[in-house]
DNA sequence: ATTACAATAATGCACATACAATATTTTCTG
DNA sequence: CAGAAAATATTGTATGTGCATTATTGTAAT
């Protein structure tokens, strides 16, 4: 039934097929100025759906799809019977990209050489059990170096927790680094990293090549997925050589998601 | 016409209803497990929305739904007439929230003050015009000082471009830190980062009262919008101060958005 | 065999519609 | 006048439908 044909205006659709932008992708647009260009500040509360349906000759699910995108991105708050509302600008946040020396490296066209310094299974101490949460077991520990040509670019310290990635412990990493193995390996993970400046240790200053006492890039990270914590590393770099970049967009993050 | 009735089995909704996830938030929770259990490799293809359709027993659009959602967090890729693909894991890359010492020194539980320790309006220097990326005018230039408690938290020197934001020129910065006051006054915007350890030179090390030499971590960053770059800053936190907190979900980021 | 064209299958967009959930507003009642 | 109950408006979810777009596949013709 309803065998159709009610035949709406017909040409509609055409005119916004016509190269021209979806609907509610110019919904998402026109709105994401006026909030942008604060025409709609803070708690602003926007039209109601059926307005905007109105306002844009199209039909309400149109409008909930622009909607509920710009509430996706963070724009936007919607609460049932309330309505929609402008939200307040996330936190300041910043996302750091590329972390890993392969791709800072030759970022700077600067080929890259890495050795493996040690390398060790051993059973958990207390330290190695608060890094990686872990109350038992054994654990692989191993120090990599970096060299970007023929500076050191940084050193990293890297423990493997062998009861939730055992096969770590027979994979020869004097070919692929540790951090790019996991990569590979563990392609969807999470962690949380920590970045901090601090004065070289004598063992450290000896392994960079920097006088002891100067000053370090450290990020540390820990890598765990739903079944634990994997790895934990520590990387050092000499100040001269790293720069962390980072960039943002208010509207890029934001705490719901 | 249609005027409805082909009462539908009815009381379907009310399962789903019946304190169940939806429909499209089960289909997205279950993807995005098969995906991150490594289950649906990457480049895999998944099943075409009318499988999926028969497979939870609901609709096509609603697949289509969870499908774009899945989209839009980057896990898959859709192609139209080819289907819907695993996508390649982002590159490694994390999010850093709360780089504002309010923030940062309250979740401590501790006080914060603040102090200007200079201000000055003056024509750009060659300096100035790099950092901000004008070609002349005038700035606004302010250092300021954050105490956590009765300990130096971090030093910064600020820029403000009096072309992009006029109205800095006239604002009394002793009651609102200018970082703050931005974040008011353009809540919307977007900015660049550079996070790197330096050793303090003479005059940050007294301002800082640290030992010269003494290891810093420094944040630079610039603000801009559309029109125009508004602000460039820098600050410095004794090592002993200051670690940045970042969290990454692989799922969170991508770089199509 | 290779190219060109047609058929086909998949996603993309939009519509009209229905009902559920819920916060707000209004009305009613004590 | 205050508090409770009912009405109402608004978003949330899902359905069924139709057509547009486009990549792939298959077929036919050169």
């Amino acid at each position: 039934m309803a065998s159709t044909r009610l035949n709406l205006p017909g040409n509609l659709k055409m005119i916004t097929s016509r190269g021209a932008l979806a609907v509610h992708l110019r919904i998402i647009e026109d709105f994401e100025t006026r909030i942008l260009s604060g025409l709609w500040h803070t708690g602003f509360r926007i039209p109601t759906e059926h307005e905007i349906a109105a306002e844009y000759n199209c039909s309400r699910p149109t409008v909930a799809k622009a909607l509920m995108l710009l509430e996706q991105k963070g724009m936007i708050m919607r609460r049932k019977r309330a309505g929609s509302f402008v939200r307040r600008p996330p936190a300041q946040s910043v996302i750091l990209q590329a972390l890993d020396p392969a791709t800072e490296i030759s970022a700077r066209n600067q080929k890259r050489r890495y050795e493996v310094l040690s390398r060790v299974v051993r059973r958990t101490t207390s330290g190695d059990r608060a890094k990686l949460r872990m109350r038992s077991g054994r654990v692989l520990s191993i120090v990599t170096r970096d060299w970007a040509d023929d500076v050191i670019y940084c050193l990293e310290e890297r423990l493997f927790n062998l009861d939730t990635i055992p096969d770590a412990e027979h994979i020869d990493f004097d070919k692929t680094p540790p951090s790019e193995w996991l990569v590979l390996r563990v392609p969807w993970r999470t962690g949380d990293n920590s970045i901090f400046a601090e004065e070289a240790s004598e063992s450290h200053a000896e392994a960079l090549q920097v006088r002891p006492g100067a000053a370090l890039l450290c990020i540390e990270r820990q890598v765990y997925v739903s079944t634990g914590y994997l790895s934990y590393s520590i990387t050092r770099y000499p100040a001269s050589q790293q720069r962390l970049r980072a960039h943002y967009d208010t509207s890029a993050i934001h705490p719901t998601t």
